[in-house]
DNA sequence: AAATATTTGTACGTATGTATG
DNA sequence: GCATACATACGTACAAATATT
């Protein structure tokens, strides 16, 4: 059982990740997801999307330098508490 | 024939990736490249260090992560001018 | 103008390593 | 020790933008 559909559309002229990368902003915007909450897993969100897990990465690695959210190898990816 | 040959240690605890940024940071800082010139093409880095298209993009990102370069598709990766 | 080559971008898949729980 | 989760590195294929012939 898929936790939760995110819809991906591979033939947009916006690049998968960064529709992902929206999809997950955009969760944060609206709340959501919180402020020191965990991202779904990379496996979840490959899960979810259907993508490979270097495009899932990909998507993170945008909210990351936009300063959305923090990684911690082994623990996961967290929304980062406003500043 | 390669252009110039650039050591990479695999078995380092340092990733390859950050030892091709490095190297081309100091490139960059001792002012072997100058500001607005290209970096060596992909393809060249590639040669130069024996590693994956991936893991010198890898590297690449880094350095523009840090501002030091900018990269422009179908051109190249241009030495930032000091702002 | 058109075709070709070069260069970076996106997306896939696989394997192994490292950190955390 | 084991399971989970992120990190690194490899390789492949095709797309898109630019430069060259």
């Amino acid at each position: 059982m898929v936790a939760q559909e995110i819809k991906i559309d591979l033939r947009s002229s916006i690049p998968a990740y960064k529709q992902l990368a929206d999809y997950l902003a955009a969760q944060i915007e609206t709340g959501a997801l919180r402020a020191d909450q965990p991202l779904p897993s990379e496996s979840d969100l490959i899960d979810a999307s259907g993508l490979a897990r270097g495009t899932v990465r990909q998507a993170i690695a945008v909210l990351r330098d936009n300063g959305l959210v923090v990684t911690v190898q082994g623990r996961g990816t967290y929304v980062r508490p406003e500043p």
